[in-house]
RNA sequence: GGGGGAAUACCAAAGCGGCCAACUGGGACGGACUGUAAAUCCGUUGACUUAUGUCUUCACAGGUUCGAAUCCUGUUUCCCCCA
């Protein structure tokens, strides 16, 4: 029962915590929650920290409750935030707590009978009743600005000459009395959360201890970075999602496998459930084979079937071995057409009528012009490519710009132009 | 309000009458090598069916000149100094 701490410590995850949460989780199952921000319909993958940790909760026998934060929400976290957040208005945000609703429920198990069951709460649910005189009354009396205002995450706002707004100086007295909440009504009594939330889980505790003499604690994890200082979870393409809607199932996987190796150990731990024997023999396959990059195929491998599914994963892996792998024509040409565009999805199509492509007299107008520049931004572009030999047509390099078009078109009706290594379009040949 | 300085391509930054589609660095993109990496090396980086060719560019609008990114005038914006 109380390997949740010592679970965490060799995952890394373990920045901070009270100091007699260990003791407390030992005495038997306790409850914990974990707040997501719905600032966004969709969580990130920054977000699955978050969500790893409330899963190793739940393993370690413990009754884990996510909160989404429909009220705070509204408010905006002015942690560490440089400046002033914009609000969200109310129909944005519902819409933003429904969609992670249903995302959470894929990674936490709410089902079934057993007394460690998941739960879901949204804090709009306690305080959209509260009136603001009763809050100011009731919780606001027990804490005071003095201490509110020697928080790091508010003082440096005020360092900076920034300032910040009493809403979103109020934040943290509605966090914190969430947690009371949750600790009076649910018996939570322990707070999760990333380590910039630490200031704002203690004012919980706080306020648990001054209004009820109760005792509650905290726990924070350690923020995600990157060796080469980067923000993690972005690509040039933004964050990366957990909605295959906005990040395509195989984009996602392409993440995680691109990891770099300084990092692969740390976020094996962190994003797999994979024990420490297993990865511990993982790390001495990749040190003797670092080519090979075992850890990152393993976590893109677990990450992805976690997050979307073994098909999706078997997809993304199929996709990526015929883009990056020696496939030729004829691989591309085995495929059915549905795997095909599956392999493909995310990739721009070009639409192109029969008697149009018959009249196309070269490679270069093919590539350049007569398919809107979707690849190339002018002509001069396209032609200094190809002579650079970074343009395959189906696989095949292409050197002459104004060479013939006789090419066999895939499943009957498509043309995959690439250009380097990782920028394809499709030119699909219609009736 | 007064005085001074600056505006150049994605960014930084040279050029200060013809040799300028504009040095150089970064970035980006491509190639080689590799592990879909890092490092390294090479190439491209205004447009045009590649051309010792044409066209459009150096804040904007005019002007001087055979010729202007470069000189002049006005406009706009930014920075600095003094009130």
């Amino acid at each position: 029962m109380n390997s949740f701490i010592q679970e965490l410590r060799w995952r890394g995850m373990l920045q901070d915590m009270t100091p007699d949460l260990e003791e407390h989780l030992s005495k038997g199952m306790a409850s914990a929650y974990l707040g997501f921000d719905p600032t966004a319909d969709s969580l990130h993958i920054g977000h699955l920290v978050g969500v790893m940790t409330l899963l190793h909760f739940q393993r370690s026998g413990h009754q884990p409750v996510a909160l989404v934060g429909g009220a705070t929400g509204m408010i905006g976290d002015p942690s560490f935030k440089s400046a002033e957040r914009n609000l969200l208005d109310k129909l944005t945000l519902d819409h933003n707590v429904a969609c992670i609703q249903k995302q959470l429920a894929k990674f936490l198990d709410f089902s079934g009978q057993q007394p460690n069951k998941a739960s879901l709460v949204n804090n709009y649910d306690w305080m959209s009743q509260f009136t603001f005189l009763d809050f100011i009354r009731e919780v606001g009396k027990h804490i005071t600005v003095n201490y509110m205002m020697s928080k790091d995450s508010v003082k440096r706002r005020l360092e900076d000459g920034n300032g910040l707004s009493f809403t979103e100086f109020s934040y943290q007295l509605i966090q914190g009395y969430d947690f009371y909440y949750l600790w009076k009504n649910k018996n939570c009594s322990i707070q999760l959360g990333g380590s910039d939330q630490w200031g704002n889980i203690v004012t919980g505790t706080e306020l648990i201890r001054r209004m009820d003499g109760g005792s509650a604690f905290a726990l924070t994890v350690p923020l995600i970075t990157k060796a080469d200082g980067t923000k993690f979870g972005k690509t040039e393409g933004g964050s990366v999602w957990l909605d295959p809607e906005k990040t395509s199932p195989y984009a996602f996987y392409q993440f995680w496998l691109n990891v770099s190796d300084e990092d692969a150990s740390k976020y094996i731990r962190i994003f797999t459930v994979l024990d420490q024997a297993t990865i511990e023999r993982l790390e001495k396959d990749h040190a003797e084979a670092p080519h090979q990059r075992v850890l990152q195929k393993e976590i893109a491998k677990e990450v992805t079937t976690m997050v979307h599914s073994k098909v999706e994963y078997e997809m993304a892996l199929k996709a990526s071995e015929i883009l990056f792998g020696k496939s030729s024509t004829e691989d591309l040409a085995s495929l059915d057409e549905r795997t095909f565009l599956a392999v493909f999805d995310g990739v721009p199509q070009v639409q192109l009528t029969q008697e149009i492509y018959a009249t196309i007299e070269n490679v270069l107008d093919l590539v350049s012009e007569k398919t809107n520049y979707t690849l190339f931004s002018s002509k001069g572009e396209a032609r200094k490519m190809i002579l650079g030999g970074g343009v395959s047509i189906n696989k095949e390099k292409v050197d002459d710009p104004q060479g013939k078009i006789n090419y066999t078109l895939l499943q009957g009706k498509y043309l995959l132009v690439q250009k380097g290594k990782k920028n394809y379009a499709i030119v699909a040949v219609t009736a």
